[in-house]
DNA sequence: CAAACAACTGGAAGCGCTTCCATTCTTGAT
DNA sequence: ATCAAGAATGGAAGCGCTTCCAGTTGTTTG
């Protein structure tokens, strides 16, 4: 690999200056930037960026620290990052927390470490307070999927309290009043909104809630089939069930079909986050759209203006959930199961 | 953030010796290794990666670049490698090639660039010559879900064809005997893989191939779909559809549907990959296990292997898919669809 | 035409670490 | 006690780049 004392020999000049019209800076004659370039084609140069980074402690890349890698949200939203900042002419580097608190501080020194200009972090095992004393380091920062009053302007979210009432409002303009919900993990900030919106929901339509009729599951398929098995032995009625998220509702319509219950002639079943394969299932699963990839993408963009002095980007912090119907809901047969 | 200067002042050695306890290098007293040892700890001392890497040209991380970063198939195996490297202490920086020769090429660089130790490709879009020709750089690398056969040590992949052969021979021991096929894009390797081994069951079987019956898609949920209408609209009979990937099976099962054909009742169909989503489906799709993390543990332990000199570490590069048996594959009923 | 200023260029220090080399200190064998 | 061989240490150069500072050149104005 050519250095840049190759390139400063070959073009005649000074190892200042080649730096110089490395990086685009003003105060460099037409004349000399011309033979540094061509100086720099001859080499095949190609600036090494460890020496750059050490030198001016940047980097031109973002860490990004998520909690997991795989799964249909992690995907879409890595997809998004990393295609936003490649056409920002930026790097994406990419680690896994595994939602343990250490592992995601390890990462995070990770990035930090190696003179990231900025972090994405979709992270849950680290508390607020920990978000909030890192923000008074150096490295700027933008949370995801995840609202923190003090640091507000940091973070991109999804309102999933609207997103809650408005998966429970479709049911109950199609004549539902006995519906089931199965929850994620009350720990869980997002959790407990989209909770905190259906039952917002359930009181306009002076529809009592039901303890029976609710199930605190983690957000994985087994636990909407679990769901389900515990509304029946729980011996309750119900026409419809609002799962917090896409996967738990396929576990719910899984537990509906161990029991013979016809989805949606029997029980209607509606999702939420509106994950790719909702299309796959059948019937097709009507769920809460979360726009994942545009709210990674505004993240980025935050980036790109603060950090990159980049102009006209129009930042927003909250993103709205949107209502997909599909199949899986239908209007309620009353009498039958009333 | 401290420096191994303050940490040399400290502990009241010299700089060498501190940069000898921090890469475990022999030749060091217990006595300055405790000092040293207590000053890092004193001064809560971090080593710069950057200086480190751009001083010994090493970086402990290992770069991936991967065609694309969303769906289960990359999910699983991004996963699967972090977590193999994390527990060997090493980082993974994770990058994206788009399935685009060029971008594929520059994220090829950017990591070359950073240092990485060793490399872990999945790329498409690059040609076996230019992988080949990269082997005689310095960066070592290892291939995913490829085999090139100049270079097989550092492939890593499943045997397709007989993953396809497989799927294929269930259908027939099942009686079925027009068996249609959608492959995936004929230009990629897998995808001719498996449709090879598809034929040599049916070779086997005598049962002759029917033109009529392959379609071939993109690995794309909706090329399923279109697969099963151009099956209708040539008027051909079959009792079963194989297809290539799971996404493709998905589509399928939906184009049936869309034609009044009932899974499994009227029609079978067997996948491929074992994709997490098949079990979400109704019904359970029959597939071909792809044991993607395990070829991704794999790769990794190579690398720690040939390049961090760990022992005890069997490579094996041909992984063996199995038969996954569940709802979506049943006994032909003979005599109706004859 | 000189003075004042801006544009341009080069020199050199420094980013935080590794590593080669030379030097000093220990051993154990004699 | 002596001496070599090896272990332990320190010094210093260097990884490839950025950036500050000072110096040079060119341009403009009174």
């Amino acid at each position: 690999m050519a250095t840049i004392y190759e390139v400063s020999a070959l073009a005649g000049v000074s190892l200042s200056s080649v730096s110089r019209v490395l990086n685009d800076h003003e105060h460099v004659s037409e004349k000399t930037k011309k033979k540094v370039m061509a100086a720099m084609a001859e080499l095949e140069y190609r600036p090494n960026p460890v020496a750059r980074s050490l030198a001016s402690s940047r980097s031109d890349s973002i860490g990004v620290l998520v909690s997991e890698l795989h799964g249909p949200f992690f995907g879409d939203m890595l997809s998004s990052i990393e295609l936003a900042l490649r056409n920002a002419g930026k790097h994406a580097v990419i680690t896994a927390g595994h939602s343990d608190e250490e592992s995601e501080k390890k990462g995070l020194d990770f990035l930090i470490d190696r003179n990231c200009d900025a972090l994405i972090l979709l992270v849950d095992a680290m508390s607020d307070d920990d978000l909030i004393k890192l923000s008074r380091n150096k490295t700027p920062f933008v949370i995801l999927n995840r609202n923190i009053p003090e640091i507000r302007e940091n973070c991109f979210y999804l309102d999933n309290e609207l997103g809650g009432y408005l998966a429970a409002k479709h049911l109950i303009e199609l004549g539902h009043k006995d519906i089931a919900y199965i929850s994620g993990p009350l720990s869980k900030q997002d959790s407990t909104e989209r909770l905190t919106g259906h039952k917002r929901a359930l009181i306009e339509a002076k529809i009592p809630f039901n303890k029976a009729l609710f199930y605190e599951g983690d957000y994985l398929t087994q636990s909407g089939r679990d769901g389900i098995s515990n509304f029946i032995e729980n011996k309750v009625l119900f026409t419809a069930v609002a799962c917090a998220n896409d996967e738990m509702a396929s576990g719910a319509m899984r537990g509906a079909r161990d029991n013979s219950i016809n989805i949606p002639s029997d029980c209607s079943i509606i999702g939420f986050d509106n994950a790719y394969f909702t299309e796959y299932l059948f019937p097709q699963l009507s769920t809460i759209n979360n726009p994942i990839k545009a709210m990674a993408k505004m993240s980025t963009e935050w980036i790109l203006k603060n950090v990159y002095k980049q102009k006209d980007l129009e930042i927003k912090n909250l993103f709205s959930p949107e209502l997909i119907k599909r199949e899986s809901v239908v209007k309620v047969i009353t009498g039958i199961k009333q």
